[in-house]
DNA sequence: ATGAAAGCGCTAACAA
DNA sequence: TTGTTAGCGCTTTCAT
């Protein structure tokens, strides 16, 4: 314990205004029923000994800590590259601090954290939690569940029960981006497709498959495991390699895009010329890509401030609202 | 208030024990004098009535809650941009869970925000901060000093008083670096200097000076105001029209190296053949850079990790660490 | 309008 | 080894 010099107290303040503690508290709390002079003698003594609340004490009697947690929990290196987590976090951020609750964001990095964690949240220091990339039979979210403590999921793991979410519309926005490819008058159409263990993955390439109809290929998806640049390269690779004459590709984020220019340009086709390539996320791998990548924006500020929403309303008391689906606008640029 | 059942607290799991609510609290903070039966008993008690301990409760008695917030002091737009940020969070969780800390991560976004803030750190729920990117003047450093709060900075500005910090040596890195630009035999070398109201941007000009000793052309030093593509951009083209005969270039951070070279190729000048470029911070830009960018590795991580450690080491009671520098490798491409 | 007192859930000092 | 008791600092009836 540090040598902190005793904390003035509720108590002090009383002695000090020649109240009770009761009367304090209710100045505290913004309460009727205080007189004009009781509450300017509390206000003073207040100041004079720098009173400062304790909300650990508040919080027991309340039973609530207007605090509320955003759980990150993502591997390591995404969670580095990913500008998405950021913005969500200042969306979130923002709409939480409107309504005077603190945000607190808990990162789960390792199953040691994923515990600690879970304790945690259920310790009552935390009123309600958003869970930004959970992930199917995630312990957070079986956690969250059991404590049933006000949760909103940003992204929609099928396992998430009852609780809220806000998403964005990836199916609806890869068919529209697949679309507005095909009329570019592209003929041989194929996909990078990424992360398919999750939700958004697995919507994108559904919303590929939506827009190609019957023009629809097999041969030309290609499966990766992350939204990685490395992963893009590769991906395309194989893909020129099983159809060499291919002059279109969806890559299902911008940084896989950005890996399958490299691969383009590495074998000596070019962009938009020799194949026309749309990414996702409208992310700063987009501009800086060579040409400038066509995507789709992701309004990931809105989606934090969406799901603090969620959780702010659960916290008033008013019941779950239904999923909010954020619209993707598609952002045209130089590579198709 | 939302309906959660009742939970179980200490009393009901020592009656289900049979025991008292003495006895119960040890097992729980593992104490010794507990007979095994009497430990076996509440064990079994606390699975079966679900027993999770209220940390707020915890808290108050104990005057210490097991977390330590991170705080984040950054412009909107730069904790979006900056990946070192995500890397010293990662840092110091890792070094906090293994002391069975719980991080919480804080972001001071609006004058608002920092009110709240300097609040919430004033409530017992924190036991100690580390700050990021604390500025000369900052109400939150003020408000941690005040409260005598342990804490760590990461980078040094000023006025933090006798707090800890770490940061790393960007006066000696930029001082490499430029000495290895220079090696390569350019003679009129330049630099973009950024954010000179931060310790990082004075150090890194510091280094530049150094470096060059009386070779140095003040004409050659643009400052501008912060680590960013475009304001690297623009600062590379008023150098280019002060001094086109210019053949090397310091930029104060890869983003703004990226946005140098950008204006370079605008220029008419290729790299590295007419103009040499460094960089700063061997972020995701300098890999992503055409050619890939000569920088300096910064150890975010380790950041991260030595705050972490030397909060760690100030609620344990030891006096305040002396600063620690990290070292800052050289990392040499193609840019250069 | 205000004070007294009970109690939030937990730990720790003291007895036993 | 264990139970009892007194708080931690705050809010909130219930009297007055």
């Amino acid at each position: 314990m540090t040598d902190r010099r005793r904390r003035a107290t509720v108590k002090d303040v009383a002695r000090e205004a020649g109240v009770s503690r009761g009367t304090v508290s209710r100045v505290l709390n913004g309460q009727p029923y205080v007189s004009a002079e009781a509450r300017s003698a509390i206000e003073a003594a207040i100041a004079k000994v720098g009173f400062i609340p304790n909300r650990a004490a508040r919080s027991l009697v309340m039973q609530s800590s207007q605090a509320v947690g955003l759980i990150v929990h993502e591997p390591h290196s995404l969670f580095v590259e990913d500008p998405n987590i950021a913005s969500i976090l200042l969306g979130a951020n923002a709409a939480l601090s409107e309504a005077d609750y603190q945000l607190s964001c808990l990162i789960a990095d390792t199953p040691r954290d994923v515990e600690r964690l879970a304790r945690y949240l259920s310790g009552g220091l935390i009123d309600g939690v958003i869970v930004v990339s959970a992930r199917v039979g995630d312990r957070i979210t079986a956690a969250v569940a059991e404590l049933g403590l006000p949760a909103a999921f940003v992204g929609h793991p099928r396992d998430i029960g009852s609780a809220g979410y806000v998403a964005i519309d990836n199916r609806g926005a890869a068919r529209a981006i697949t679309g507005r490819l095909l009329q570019t008058g592209r003929r041989r159409v194929g996909m990078i497709a990424a992360a398919l263990d999750r939700d958004s993955g697995a919507d994108r390439l559904a919303g590929f498959v939506d827009a190609m109809g019957s023009k629809l290929d097999p041969q030309l998806i290609q499966s990766v495991p992350f939204y990685s640049f490395s992963h893009g390269k590769a991906g395309m690779q194989e893909l020129l390699e099983r159809a060499p004459d291919l002059d279109g590709v969806f890559a299902s984020s911008d940084a896989v895009a950005a890996g399958a220019m490299e691969a383009l340009r590495e074998a000596g086709r070019s962009v938009p010329g020799d194949v026309g390539i749309v990414g996702f996320d409208d992310s700063s791998w987009a501009l800086r890509c060579d040409p400038p990548l066509s995507t789709v924006h992701q309004p990931a500020d809105q989606l934090g401030r969406a799901a603090a929403e969620s959780v702010l309303a659960q916290l008033r008391g008013e019941p779950i609202s239904s999923p909010v689906l954020l619209e993707c606008p598609v952002v045209w640029r130089e590579s198709a």
